[in-house]
DNA sequence: ACCTGAACACCGTTCAAGT
DNA sequence: ACCTGAACACCGTTCAAGT
């Protein structure tokens, strides 16, 4: 299917191994601290090596994300695949919906950095989009033949208003009076599913 | 009111007004061609001054902003004003709705500088949002009291996901397929605005 | 009072030199 | 094959020196 020949991969040595695992390890601690858009440098060398050694092997900030994100969605895939099976086709399409606002919402900015790469052919993160974006589709068109949903929106608009929705809901949350910004994620995300049947 | 004294603000000097000008027209045409983070150096010498000039009369991004959106923002408040006055205070919630979405959408990055701006407090960006979320409420209340909106949300939200609709529209139009990214805005907001009813 | 531009700290990215 | 860290270009911000 692919034109690239499908490199013979052979197991990476072992300091690269170490080396790319450390890296992974830090950025997810740092993303989760600071943001999508934290230092790589600062990355580095919290990982304990040198600059040139993470553009090695991350070669611009979305490879980067995307490794570090891997097993959030392999998660969120298979919790995608049990969906499929779950009795009420509109319960699972809002629990669907749910799961993907909290995965874009991860780190701050990661919803702006994934809508970003959607439209960059060359991110590996838009390109690792696709195996989510298709699990939506199963889910909305079997809430769609239901007759529930009535509005047409498509997957990949689907996709973009979760992060939307994780978008929104972290600015709302933010300083909304003395006390500490409780979740409005629920309460947007209910929102739209109204607008949507 | 306010605990500052009223700065007898002296008319500027010639040059420095002209500097003043001729930065945020300049700053005006390079967001709108490269977004909000564009480099405020570049900015700085497109007008033909130093950077020293450009941080003397604008501290920092937000309040180069804040400058540029002034026009506009003034023209919003003008159409709030009309649309209290306006017969059916559905239509008016809808149109006020657009035109906020749009606004936000002025720039790449806006929605997201605006948001941002809001919990802080330093920001003359968003201390200048107090008046159009304001506008909002009023209009707000007045659909509540019809009856037709019965989810409740804030003036504070709708704000938000105002914001939040234009970025969604942006992300989603952008390299759909092969033909131009057409304008989603209105369908997003109709979405909103069916569930908020 | 205001402007200028050198200067500083920082960041992304590359690459020649090492092992 | 992989790592290192110096090096480059760039950007935000400050400030001493000018007018």
């Amino acid at each position: 299917m692919s034109v690239e020949a499908a490199a013979p991969t052979r197991p990476m040595r072992a300091d690269a191994r170490r080396n790319y695992e450390a890296i992974v390890r830090v950025a997810s601690e740092a993303f989760a601290e600071h943001g999508t858009q934290t230092s790589l440098d600062d990355i580095a060398s919290r990982a304990g090596v040198g600059p040139g050694t993470l553009y090695r092997h991350f070669p611009n900030r979305d490879c980067l994300l995307e490794a570090s994100l891997v097993d959030s969605r392999h998660r969120l895939l298979a919790l995608g695949e049990r969906l499929l099976d779950a009795d009420d086709a509109d319960d699972a399409l809002d629990e669907w919906m749910f799961a993907l606002a909290r995965h874009a919402g991860t780190w701050d900015g990661l919803a702006d950095s994934i809508a970003q790469s959607l439209n960059n052919e060359k991110s590996p993160l838009g390109a690792s989009c696709g195996a989510v974006i298709t699990a939506t589709r199963k889910l909305l068109e079997r809430a769609t033949a239901l007759g529930s949903v009535t509005a047409d929106a498509s997957a990949r608009e689907l996709f973009i208003m979760a992060g939307s929705l994780a978008w929104a809901a972290d600015r709302a949350a933010r300083g909304e009076g003395s006390g500490t910004g409780e979740d409005e994620l629920p309460r947007l995300l209910a929102l739209l599913m109204r607008g949507l049947r």
